[in-house]
RNA sequence: GGGUGUUUAGCUCAGUUGGGAGAGCGACGGCCCUACAAGCCGUAGGUCGCAGGUUCAAGCCCUGCAACACCCACCA
């Protein structure tokens, strides 16, 4: 084996192996667990949330099918509708060309070159991370049974009245030109001033204060142009004279009637709202109570259309404000400009500003569907994990509005829907069934719907429809419901509630019995990773490394704004001055699931991933210190003695289990981090390794000793790989297989090898006492060694005062152990009544362990760390005195715990005996 | 406006039923000792956000406050 450990050299072979041999498929005959991936956008890139997100994915999958489970992780990739349609949108913009000067079917071609083009390296990156998914079950969002389910699922849904068509105000983005649903639209607050203008009274009308005019606020003056209305509340006293008057709206010229409504707030701005019904969502509410016109003055695009007056037509919106605004200043009848805050909806994809706009969209009646979703979180049919946002779902579920599953573009699933040549819509699974249901003549023409739907209307299928949903297939009746999902807060509301909805009405069953919900990946100060800022990172480039030159050349590619790049080229290099090590996957994966604490996100650090990187090296070394001490023949049959460190790290090791089938069980991927390195690091090499030597190196007067401490070093590893495996499988693989062949066991992978389970391994609390009373003369011996400077090398001569049977017994059972450990030279034991010779001296328990200063240690130093050992146990003793001289301590705390009490302040006052014994005697040299 | 989360060592974070504050990284000192310098040994460092309360006992439970982050709703 080489010295160190070289990801680059082990993990892709061992990943082409795993999945030529097909070991990534469920086993036939075992009872079945199953996780859907989240599908990655097909023509997308890995990112650090996708890195994350399968590594907690993997890691469950690798458990469970070492547990014995038929493992399935289904693949898939989505096809993201609205984002592809950008970028193919963006490739034709290259050529000069709009997508209507090629028209929709070569358009819808280009999309699928894109993706096929694509469609691969989202792959790769899955298997460059370990991940263990079933290539052989891989699906598509747009494949064919995608396809079909989709229609399946919106004429059913059309059939139970669930899906219908209607005209009203929807969220429009202007420049992508669809319309979008609620949650799609991101509302910041934004700079922008609220205007101030004077619409005239008609007909003598007045206000109380005897102007011929009411003042209005508004945000976005260019609406105006649409106004049909002026409201005031009901009860303000300021304008209830004028309810039922009119005002003339300038520029424009019409008539609006001044109603009575409680949406108005008298408190804010004059207490008069100008109504623009087609503009505004609470307008149009307002309009439909009072029977107001709706007026349209957008074009899609949202420049002013021949509504308005012709002065305006055809500006953009801004520009429209623009001249709006100048034209009521020209007038007089702008009374002040101020300054305002406030909420400003842009769409997700397209970050332009949104325009509450009237078309006819198509739209899911969500009620229906989400009080049987509601019910399955309520009664615990499916949990989320941690449990909090299981009220996150809740909030949005009972308040859920109608969704808009219509698109107006080319890309994605087009609506089955046809129209005849009167306009009437006519839903079926093709034309042919649209036509038949509705009696149609074969000679009447039938256009289909030229919109698209929602990508997420068929994500929402993804749990049935994967597994050959709305065919009956073996797959679906075996692996549904899925296990569980694994997926990020942020869409909760786009996806996992959607799917829960969908999975109900279709499959009369949930898609997964438990939700875990991870947090975000954020960069090293909390700040979230985004390509504008500059402050991703690629998991790819931690795992195979990357140059300075390449790290900042990808960072600053293809940035929206090109001022930017200079900065992220700076920080990029002050950062990463040498560019990235080649980190490898197990360091990374390690790193995710060590990070992995619920209900937070992630603040991602290199120094981490080095420091696991280290771990990964660590475990590369123990397994070539077992191999390189199985001696000449290995293990045999000849008879094995087990002393008291091999049936300490077995005890351990069970321990160690324990932790990590609760933190499994518990969605704990930190908790087992931890749990494997704790033990691996600082058990198994720190303590377990040094311990065996003395025992292997002197294998002529133990040979029976010698081989259990070497069976014992081959089955502790074997347990150890095995449950770090699914963690990090590269690594793992390598050395349990080296491991497993030195051990003359059976087994081609650890993969497939059983998980290690607690009741694998014996409790043994006699050998776990006797090694951390070891553990504690030792550590306590290393410390006076290095507190008076004594050379690593040299030996000291130890002496024991005190203690009782146990500790004479310990010391019987150890000492070759202790001497080797310590460095110590000669141990006697200082009979009761003698003194003690000037010595630096540490407490354990009842023993006092003392090494003799012998005139050439600095007797200086020495004082000064008693004295503040003196010091201290002075404050504890006098804490647990205290407790102990409260009455009421005594009587109402547990038995045990006030045992345990005396027992602390026994010890403490015999240590505060000894530490003083031996200042004193240092302090009359 | 409503809601959720966070606040523990210089940094990033654990702390599972309330019972003597932990890890990693970083810092400091000493070591190339026959698995590992990607290492070994040791040391320092915290009024657990603030103020109350419950309790024999609070990092943990309750109340209030503050700061930060996020979600939902949007008074134009």
């Amino acid at each position: 084996m080489d010295s160190h450990f070289d990801p680059q050299a082990i993990e892709r072979p061992l990943y082409a192996e795993w999945e030529a041999r097909g070991w990534f498929a469920p086993a036939d005959a075992a009872a079945p667990y199953c996780i859907a991936i989240p599908p990655p956008n097909v023509t997308g890139r890995l990112h650090s949330g996708h890195g994350f997100q399968q590594t907690l994915m993997d890691a469950l999958i690798r458990y469970h099918r070492m547990s014995g489970r038929g493992a399935l992780w289904q693949m898939g990739t989505d096809h993201a509708a609205i984002a592809t349609q950008m970028l193919v949108e963006r490739q034709l913009a290259t050529e000069g060309k709009r997508p209507e000067d090629i028209g929709r079917d070569a358009f819808v071609a280009r999309v699928w070159e894109w993706y096929e083009r694509h469609g691969g390296e989202i792959s790769e990156q899955l298997r460059r991370m370990g991940s263990s998914v079933d290539w052989g079950r891989d699906r598509f969002t747009m494949d064919e049974g995608f396809q079909a389910a989709v229609r399946e699922v919106f004429v059913r849904l059309f059939d139970d009245g669930l899906i219908y068509k209607k005209k009203r105000l929807v969220n429009w983005d202007p420049v992508l030109g669809t319309a979008v649903s609620d949650l799609e639209v991101e509302s910041e607050e934004e700079d922008g001033h609220l205007w101030h203008i004077r619409y005239p009274l008609l007909d003598g009308a007045r206000t109380a204060a005897g102007a011929d005019f009411v003042v209005v606020a508004t945000t976005r003056p260019e609406t105006l142009l649409g106004d049909t209305g002026v409201a005031v509340h009901p009860d303000d006293e300021r304008y209830q004279h004028l309810i039922g008057a009119q005002a003339r709206l300038p520029l424009v010229g019409r008539t609006l009637p001044i109603v009575a409504d409680a949406h108005v707030d008298p408190e804010f701005g004059t207490g008069c709202l100008k109504i623009t019904p087609a503009h505004d969502f609470n307008d149009y509410e307002v309009g439909q109570r009072h029977g107001l016109a709706v007026l349209n003055v957008f074009h899609a695009d949202a420049t002013i259309n021949d509504d308005a007056p012709e002065a305006y037509r055809g500006l953009d919106r801004f520009a429209a404000r623009k001249a709006v605004v100048a034209d009521l200043e020209e007038l007089g009848l702008l009374e002040s400009v101020e300054p305002h805050r406030h909420a400003i909806p842009r769409g997700d994809r397209s970050n332009a500003v949104l325009e509450p706009w009237l078309t006819d969209q198509w739209w899911v009646d969500i009620a229906p569907l989400a009080a049987p979703a509601i019910a399955a979180v309520e009664d615990g049919r499916i949990r989320f994990v941690p449990k909090q946002f299981e009220n996150v779902y809740f909030a949005w579920m009972r308040d859920v509005r109608d969704w808009c599953i219509s698109r107006q573009q080319w890309s994605g699933h087009r609506i089955p829907a046809w129209y005849d040549p009167e306009g009437r819509a006519h839903v079926g699974r093709d034309e042919a069934e649209a036509r038949r249901r509705a009696g149609l003549d074969p000679e009447v023409p039938l256009t289909q719907d030229p919109d698209v739907l929602d990508t997420w209307f068929s994500s929402a299928l993804w749990t049935f429809a994967t597994l050959g949903w709305p065919e009956r297939t073996p797959d679906l009746a075996r692996f549904h419901p899925t296990d569980v999902l694994v997926t990020g807060y942020d869409i909760i509301f786009f996806w996992v509630a959607r799917m829960i909805m969908m999975t109900l009405r279709f499959m009369d069953e949930v898609p997964f019995r438990t939700v875990y919900i991870h947090g975000l990946v954020r960069d090293a100060d909390g700040v979230k990773m985004s390509k504008t800022r500059g402050n991703g990172l690629d998991p790819l480039d931690i795992v195979d490394g990357i140059g300075l030159p390449e790290l900042v050349a990808k960072r600053v590619a293809d940035l929206p704004q090109r001022q930017m790049a200079e900065h992220i080229e700076a920080t990029t290099r002050r950062d990463y001055p040498d560019g990235i090590s080649a980190y490898g996957a197990d360091a990374l994966r390690f790193t995710y699931c060590a990070l992995a604490s619920p209900g937070r996100d992630v603040n991602f650090d290199l120094s981490r991933v080095e420091g696991y990187r280290n771990f990964c090296n660590k475990l590369w070394n123990a397994t070539k210190f077992v191999l390189m001490n199985l001696g000449e023949t290995g293990p045999s049959d000849a008879p094995a003695r087990l002393g008291l460190p091999d049936r300490w790290i077995r005890s351990r090791a069970r321990q160690m289990l324990e932790a990590v089938t609760r933190a499994v069980d518990t969605y704990r991927f930190d908790l087992y981090a931890n749990a494997v390195y704790e033990f691996a690091w600082h058990e198994y090499c720190d303590w377990y390794l040094e311990l065996t030597k003395p025992v292997l190196w002197d294998e002529g007067t133990n040979p029976a000793g010698a081989r259990g401490a070497r069976r014992t070093l081959l089955e502790v590893l074997d347990i150890l790989l095995r449950a770090a495996h699914p963690i990090m499988p590269y690594i793992t693989e390598t050395l349990w297989r080296e491991q497993a062949a030195a051990a003359g066991g059976a087994g081609e992978s650890v993969m497939l090898a059983p998980f290690p389970q607690p009741g694998d391994l014996d409790d043994d609390p006699e050998a776990d006492a006797a090694i951390e009373w070891l553990k504690a003369v030792v550590v306590g011996v290393r410390t006076m060694r290095s507190e008076l400077g004594v050379p690593p090398r040299t030996t000291v001569p130890l002496l024991l005062q005190g203690g009782g049977e146990v500790d004479r017994l310990r010391l019987d059972a150890t000492e070759t152990l202790l001497r080797r450990l310590a460095g110590v030279e000669t141990i006697d034991w200082l009979e009761a009544g003698t003194d003690a010779p000037p010595a630096s001296v540490h407490v354990v328990g009842d023993l006092t362990v003392l090494v003799p200063l012998k005139g050439l240690i600095d007797v200086e130093q020495e004082r000064a760390r008693l004295s503040k050992e003196v010091d201290k146990s002075g404050r504890d003793l006098n804490r647990v005195r205290g407790k102990l001289a409260n009455e009421k301590f005594v009587t109402r705390a547990p038995e045990q715990i006030v045992a345990a009490e005396r027992g602390k302040e026994a010890d403490l006052a015999g240590k505060l005996a000894a530490l003083r014994a031996q200042l004193e005697r240092l302090e009359a040299l």
